[in-house]
DNA sequence: GTCTATACAGCGATAGAC
DNA sequence: GTCTATCGCTGTATAGAC
């Protein structure tokens, strides 16, 4: 057995490569990067993680399984649908301030040159993202809180893309102001008139 | 002088790396690639791009030449200001349908990695964008054939943001019906209700 | 304008000692 | 579990012949 020792070494790199992939892109950072910053070997990390391919995989693991979690969190509170929405955009609003990319957002752009388990993880990270916004937009209608045409699946689809893309153009902007009015104009658009 | 018979080479080089970055992204591509790609060696590239960095430019500066000859394009044509931006998302259907990203949109994902100036010139093409988003969604709402919430301009970057997250999020799905469907709520969402 | 040849740094990865 | 040492490859870039 083990003796752990918060934090496990495993965490810390995985802590490190995430924060980097979310700045510089999974072909932006380096097994060399992340071995500098938490002061071991480049070897040390492959005992961790076999390959860059596998600790990618452990990386979108730990990041929508925290997701999820947070997505729980929002659920157990008491706010009505619009609140909720505005409970998740905040969310990516967290990553952004922080001067970071969706993690997934990140990869998809790099998915042509990504192994095919990252494409299928970020696949379900998306997915699970919709599934959440689907069911939170059907209940904002039922209760008449949320008025949008379309299917709550199609706005919810509509929904992620928009609020990563208003990351994503924030980027060279460096500027959080830029992604917070978008999502604001975004929310505006699904609140009912009444 | 020297006699030029289409196409120069150096615009060869750029349909390559263009298409290269788009897929890949600046760091997922080489000069390896695009020497590979023409039958040239890499040494000959560097005759016509001093460095990556030039050519980086170089793209952006072409990019944003024809994205804005495309926009004229628009402003010349009959069509009333919600149909200008359905052409609008079309000139970005068209990119997603090549089964690429928008080249601005990849390097605003990598920002983090890239000098200097070609940040600047991210900017600049999305200041141009957002800049005549502004406009036709002004003669929209003069003319009463679009409505929205908030002033032009938080829409218009709204719409550029949404736009390029559609995009990006429909790559891991390599699905194009994914982009359309976005877009067509987006643009669902400012068309007058009359 | 394109070539051969090469420099040199960085990459992901492995073997084997401790 | 971490180290040293090293491998093979690819990256960007340059010098100089043609």
């Amino acid at each position: 057995m083990t003796p752990r020792r918060r934090a496990d070494t495993a965490e810390r790199i995985l802590d490190s490569a995430e924060r980097l992939v979310q700045e510089r892109g999974y072909n932006g950072f380096s097994y060399a990067d992340v071995a500098a910053e938490l002061g071991v070997t480049k070897a040390s990390l492959h005992y961790h993680f076999p390959g860059k391919a596998e600790l990618g995989e452990a990386l979108l693991v730990r990041y929508t399984e925290r997701f999820e979690c947070a997505l729980e969190a929002i659920d157990a509170s008491t706010g009505d649908p619009a609140a909720k929405l505005a409970a998740y955009a905040d969310l990516y609003g967290d990553v952004v301030r922080g001067r970071r990319m969706c993690l997934c957002g990140m990869l998809a752009a790099e998915v042509g040159t990504l192994p095919e388990p990252i494409r299928r993880a970020i696949v379900v990270f998306f997915d699970a993202s919709e599934a959440w916004l689907e069911r939170v937009l059907d209940e904002g209608r039922v209760d008449a809180t949320l008025e949008f045409s379309g299917t709550a699946r199609e706005t919810a689809r509509m929904l992620v893309g928009a609020l990563e893309g208003a990351m994503l153009v924030a980027r060279p902007y460096d500027d959080v102001e830029r992604f917070d009015e978008s999502a604001n104009r975004l929310l505006a658009g699904l609140r009912a008139a009444s």
